[in-house]
DNA sequence: TTACTAAGAAGGTCTTAGCCA
DNA sequence: TGGCTAAGACCTTCTTAGTAA
């Protein structure tokens, strides 16, 4: 268990990446993570060991094509509500 | 505008105390914080100059009454769904 | 190929000591 | 009283260099 793991991200983001079908490490180099870094650091956001900024998580969530919000909700039934919602953008 | 202004955090965060109608201070002191530092904390956290991490957000989530992911949503009309979810705790 | 980890380098937050409205 | 800020102390993440599944 990392240090990070009373956060619901790790286990969200799981979730988003291979919903996607994709790697830890294509994930980060579709977020624009150099190649030699974006295996260890989607590992450890992941993992829980280290927390990814906003505006990585932002970034993700415009790949993984989920609400920001998704990864920091709690409640689970409050996180189905939240990817069933779609933005005007 | 402060370095983290890219988040929604601040500006969510804002809100909330307001509503709950307490100062940047007493908000930090109900978080647990220690007196001469709760002021500066708050501040910083309300004005985009650092993040709190989980933890916290999570401890200022129970007593503002609000879900983590609302701190985190970018789309207004997605944090009003957000705000009306009552959980079954 | 994909997932994962330790440890030092690098970059962030937290505390202190205040001022401003 | 409440809001706010600079700067150094302190603590976190990021990169490197790999091993394990």
């Amino acid at each position: 268990m990392g240090k990070h793991s009373e956060s619901p991200l790790p286990s969200r983001l799981k979730i988003a990446r291979k919903t996607a079908g994709l790697s830890q490490e294509k994930l980060g180099i579709m977020a624009g993570l150099d190649e030699s870094t974006a295996s260890p650091r989607m590992n450890q956001y992941e993992k829980g060991v280290h927390a990814p900024d906003f505006r990585m998580v932002k970034t993700l969530s415009k790949i993984l094509k989920v609400p920001t919000a998704y990864f920091y909700c709690e409640e689970d039934e409050l996180a189905k509500i939240i990817l069933t919602f779609k933005s005007k953008g």
